[in-house]
DNA sequence: TGCAATTCCTTAACATGTTAAATATTTTTC
DNA sequence: GAAAAATATTTAACATGTTAAGGAATTGCA
């Protein structure tokens, strides 16, 4: 049992840090023509692709903690891109919904954003972003969700 | 040319996020011990591996933004964990280095933290660790550092 | 040599990350 | 059916992420 720990340049957790900085880097490029954040794109991926949800339901799907997730539909509220309503079954419940300005903002880019996908793609090579994909995915831990 | 993102549960940042939280959970949980964070951790990690150094150099090795790591100095100077100081031959480079105190903290949870880091390397095997480090690095934005 | 460009670092402002506590509503239990 | 437990979300407080601007020191070059 070894009592060393790697050096920083092998570190995992610097590694996946460093690795988001640099996936991370073209998009923000992107999104700097925008008045939004990586995280509310992201937000509004994840209501585009699956339609309205609760507040915790997205905060699941987005990798977002439900306080920082609370901030953000309050912001994406103000700019017109989500809906924000109480359910009336369950009135501790709040259903976010993304409105047409919004999935404007997604339809506008999807198609940039899909070729920084298919940059990255290319960088590693089909089968290896696969791979990468599979590995990551042993970490995560939320994978039976 | 695709015109179509992934889904946002194959995505690559996405993934690169969920990941590090599986691995930092742990590590997070060891250093809830402590009154230190994960990213103070890291910065003292770096100093005790390579020493002194500018501030500049030490925010580049661990991974930080230079605000970030303006405001953790100073947060690690007045736990006593860092000392910092002026270069006498170039005024504008601060120089910061670790103290005793701040070794204690990383002699003493080395063992623990290398624990981890096994458990991972067994969770995904030794072949497969090391692969995903290098795919990794390919993604690394500053990799010829 | 003198001053404009560069370099190193800090400050500022706002967004998010993180943990704990608070609030409101629903469900459970006796 | 009312108090207790559980659930969903928000608020609070502090640390960090991120971009832009500011201040001090050094360098480069006319």
């Amino acid at each position: 049992m070894s009592k060393t720990l790697p050096p920083t340049s092998r570190s995992l957790p610097i590694a996946l840090i460093r690795a988001r900085e640099g996936v991370m880097g073209p998009i923000r490029d992107m999104l700097s023509e925008t008045d939004i954040t990586e995280q509310q794109w992201r937000v509004l991926r994840v209501l585009s692709e699956y339609g309205e949800m609760d507040i915790k339901t997205l905060a699941d799907r987005s990798s977002l903690l439900l306080p920082s997730l609370t901030r953000i539909a309050s912001t994406l509220r103000a700019k017109g891109f989500v809906t924000q309503i109480t359910d009336s079954r369950d009135k501790r419940r709040q259903i976010i919904e993304i409105t047409k300005a919004g999935q404007t903002i997604i339809d506008e880019r999807t198609s940039h954003a899909a070729q920084i996908v298919a940059d990255f793609k290319t960088l590693l090579g089909p089968q290896q972003y696969e791979t990468l994909l599979d590995l990551l995915a042993v970490l995560d831990p939320g994978k039976d969700r």
